[in-house]
RNA sequence: GGGAGUGUAAUGUAGUGGUUAGCAUCCAAGCUUUGGAAGUUUGUUAUCGAAGGUUCAAAUCCUUCCACUCCUACCA
């Protein structure tokens, strides 16, 4: 018999709940998906288990970009300072975070010019884009990249929620009139609650950030914000509006059906998958361990014998015999370790493989199988002859079930809230607020800077998505209000 | 960026100025095991985060740097 081990430390030992941090670290550390030994702030390992699904994760957002029209290019990493300061709201906000090439080789040469490592690559491309983009035929034109950037951060660094290098893909387009700019960015939206929701189960809301918080040389900033694991939320994918901002520092122009020279609409989409990564093992994940949607996890069905004496070779063939069934159909691990059951258990499951197979002798005698779900535990005894079709059901079914879950919590965030008192207890409750707010312009911005100090929060934004709620005033100064925002601590 | 704390083997730790830095896990090998973290025997692994300094003597005291953790501020 195996007698049971009572302080496993291979396993997660901290709450998700209790301390969302310690359990991130932990989650980070034993299932194996960062290794921060690197030893440079901000630069971290990513190591295989993280990297296949990251990996799948920029495949899909790929495939999705390419349906949508867009091509793929691939920029330098660097951007001589000449370019980079030729938008000025741009530069201001990026300067501070910008690593600089200034010298090579040996003997410390300088370099003529220094070279910025892209931060982002508006001030790359646009310099290229006003070289391609002639005439009206050429438009839409709609590029990505899916690349890393390197911005240098302050001191709260992240394996994959915030580091000085992170990976992510940027789109950048152009468009002949505002409209379709406009346009795009809602289709940039629609991708993204695509992607997020549905392939990878976090839920999100999109809102129109207040002036104040907009990326940098944008007209308008529509940015994706999802609720992590201590009631705070993060920012996800934000897409800009850029209006005409960046076209004319950079020339990028075309002539019209008249003959006429117009500068172009521009937008650009920077979906960082590594920080999506990040939110979703987050999000998803339990005491027991990482939960993956299928299509996402590096093994779906880990096949893990039950080997009792005399037996062994029955056993062991028919677990053979099972993976090469399903090899060709999923990712497939067989265990044949000389280790426990219940120890290659609790691994698979902090690994959050979606679906265990067992197979003992027992099982062998009534010609069935033994699977387990990781997101639900829901153990079933599969017909050996079914299970072709029960694999293919769970292979169908696993990510929308998770999907389901996920989405309800959701909504029993949001907390409506008429006074500031009220406002400040649910934020300490770890809710989202929704309110009456004056404006989210420049003129709001007092408003809002009494929110941040008196509750330690930070208004998010208009909701793009159809509005429920309405109020009759700001809840901060009283006037009347023009529109319902939200409020939350955020990441 | 501001504050608090921590760095000893792959990991978690003991060691508060005086021999050869101790233990557990991991890892490797053998035997017995295996339906939710097996038992046992043996073995390998540490220039004590780095660089300076104080001292007859430093993991231990001092200085600087680096990294990590937590809180706070900022972003994707």
């Amino acid at each position: 018999m195996v007698k049971k081990n009572k302080t496993p430390i291979t396993g997660i030992t901290v709450s998700k709940d209790e301390d969302f941090s310690a359990w991130y670290t932990e989650i980070i550390n034993k299932a194996e998906l960062a290794d921060i030994r690197y030893n440079v702030k901000g630069f971290v390992v990513y190591r295989p288990w993280a990297t296949i699904s990251i990996k799948k994760m920029y495949q899909k957002y790929e495939e999705l970009l390419d349906k949508k029209g867009h091509l793929p290019l691939i920029m330098p990493s660097v951007i001589p300072e000449s370019n980079f300061m030729l938008e000025a709201d741009h530069v201001k906000g990026f300067a501070p975070e910008v690593f600089w090439v200034s010298e090579a080789g040996s003997e410390g040469e300088r370099l003529s010019e220094r070279l910025a490592l892209r931060p982002t690559s508006e001030t790359a491309l646009y310099k290229m884009y006003s070289y391609w983009i002639r005439s009206y035929n050429d438009l839409p034109f709609k590029r990505y990249q899916s690349c890393q950037v390197w911005r240098y951060e302050g001191k709260m660094t992240r394996p994959f929620f915030r580091g000085r290098e992170f990976h992510w893909i940027e789109a950048h387009n152009c468009f002949a009139t505002e409209e379709e700019a406009i346009e795009q960015v809602k289709e940039d939206m629609e991708m993204t609650y695509k992607m997020l929701q549905d392939e990878f189960c976090i839920p999100i809301i999109f809102f129109e950030r207040p002036q104040w918080d907009k990326f940098s040389g944008a007209v308008n900033t529509y940015a994706a914000d999802a609720l992590m694991g201590s009631g705070k939320v993060l920012q996800l994918p934000s897409t800009h509006l850029l209006g005409q901002n960046f076209s004319k520092p950079f020339n990028v122009k075309f002539t019209d059906k008249d003959g006429e020279e117009r500068f172009c609409y521009q937008t650009c989409y920077g979906p960082a998958i590594s920080r999506i990564y990040g939110a979703m093992i987050a999000y998803l994940g339990d005491d027991k361990g990482l939960i993956l949607p299928f299509d996402l996890a590096p093994i779906q069905i880990v096949i893990i014998p039950i080997l009792i004496k005399g037996k062994e070779e029955i056993v062991m063939n028919k677990c053979r015999e099972i993976y090469k069934k399903l090899k060709d159909i999923y990712r497939v691990k067989f265990d044949d370790l000389e280790e426990s059951p219940g120890s290659k258990y609790y691994r698979w499951e902090l690994k959050g493989v979606p679906l265990r197979i067992e197979v003992g002798p027992r099982d062998i005698e009534k010609k069935q199988i033994v699977t387990v779900k990781r997101h639900d535990g829901e153990k079933a005894f599969i017909k050996e002859n079914e299970l072709d079709k029960y694999l293919e059901d769970v292979s169908k079914k696993y990510t929308n079930e998770l999907k389901k879950k996920t989405l309800l919590d959701f909504e029993s965030q949001i907390e409506v809230c008429y006074e500031q008192d009220s406002a400040k207890e649910a934020i300490e409750n770890g809710k989202i607020v929704c309110c009456g707010f004056c404006s989210i312009d420049m003129e709001a911005y007092q408003c809002a800077e009494k929110i941040e100090k008196d509750l330690g929060a930070f208004v998010r934004g208009k909701r793009v998505d159809h509005e429920k709620h309405e109020f009759a005033t700001c809840l901060i100064c009283g006037k009347p209000a023009t529109c319902t925002i939200y409020i939350a601590k955020s990441y």
